[in-house]
DNA sequence: AATCTCATCAACCGCTAGTCA
DNA sequence: CTGACTAGCGGTTGATGAGAT
């Protein structure tokens, strides 16, 4: 990682780089013990033990406290995104990418929101998903990714060829005598997982969201019972989502051409029977977009990897 | 074997909203 | 009310590794 050799401590952290551009000597001064770029395995066990026994708190006096060289915010980063224990690593499912693309249609590039309903899953790695794998497809469909082509695209193609993936890999799963061993959770998601994961070499405890707040309106938050229970738990700003099983569910019955008495999306300009009339619109469209997602399957589904 | 290209992801930056004295 | 400070968010960058040439 580039040290650019900006910024500074407390106050200055933000202020240098407002004010100077690197020129005023004073932050220069102050920033010349701070360490920037790539954490050190020391930085990591000290800012864990310092954690461990004192709890998160304020970020900049939990660096100079625990004896680091970084900012507050690069700790509070390094903690969330890394260190933190409930941290999921590893390839994105394809139930995960299914969440995704839907919770993304829905809120946007709203990435903190959209990861409080991955469990383990980090905001910037969410983000990271969208810009390298779904933006770098619509680039090489020449068209916006937040164009409305597009999004038919992801919602009557890629989805519904998610959902069928899903299913392949469950009963793959099925059939197979108990090669892999059931997680914690139930439901229809949370059996999916297993089959695309090979190798849990985690315990999944899913936290709810970020680990420790009330999750979003919901009394069962901290509970790691079920993944499908966490996601229909929540019932205020997500309104009427289901959960990936209902997901999952909406996407099968657009597949086969008909449509869920209830819709997923609570919005009445924003649900499927809506997207049924503009699926009409752009049956042409997206039958050549059909063409080329069949023949970019690494693409849009990139292997599992052990 | 060397070099180039591309994908991935950790870490940074700027900004905003919230809190508190 | 105001200003200082902090936490958190979304966008961007750059190091790195893998695959291609």
């Amino acid at each position: 990682m580039d040290v650019k050799g900006r910024g500074g401590t407390k106050t200055s952290e933000v202020q240098a780089d407002r004010d100077n551009d690197g020129e005023n000597e004073a932050a220069e001064e102050e920033e010349e013990d701070l360490r920037r770029g790539p954490w050190m395995v020391e930085e990591d066990f000290a800012l864990m033990d310092y954690i461990s026994r004192h709890g998160e708190g304020r970020w900049n006096s939990l660096a100079r406290c625990a004896g680091l060289k970084r900012t507050g915010k690069s700790c509070r980063l390094r903690w969330l995104n890394y260190l933190r224990p409930d941290v999921r690593r590893g390839n994105i499912t394809l139930e995960e990418q299914l969440l995704i693309l839907e919770l993304h249609s829905r809120w946007g590039n709203r990435w903190s929101k959209i990861a409080q309903y991955l469990p383990g899953r980090t905001d910037n790695e969410i983000k990271n998903y969208w810009r390298t794998r779904v933006q770098k497809h619509a680039k090489q469909l020449n068209c916006d990714v937040n164009s409305k082509q597009f999004k038919d695209a992801m919602r009557y193609l890629w989805m519904p060829r998610l959902v069928e993936r899903i299913q392949a890999s469950a009963a793959a799963a099925a059939s197979q005598p108990s090669s892999f061993p059931s997680t914690s959770s139930a439901g229809t998601f949370s059996r999916c997982m297993t089959a695309t994961e090979p190798t849990p070499n985690f315990t999944f405890t899913p936290k709810f969201p970020r680990g420790n707040a009330t999750p979003e309106n919901s009394s069962t938050g901290a509970s790691s019972e079920s993944f499908g229970t966490q996601f229909s738990s929540g019932s205020n700003s997500l309104d009427h989502f289901q959960g990936p099983a209902a997901v999952m569910d909406c996407y099968q019955a657009t597949a086969k051409g008909s449509y869920p008495e209830q819709s997923l999306m609570s919005s009445p300009s924003d649900n499927l029977q809506s997207y049924g009339a503009d699926f009409q619109d752009n049956q042409f469209w997206l039958d050549e977009f059909s063409d080329n997602l069949w023949n970019s399957d690494n693409v849009w589904f990139p292997q599992q990897q052990p």
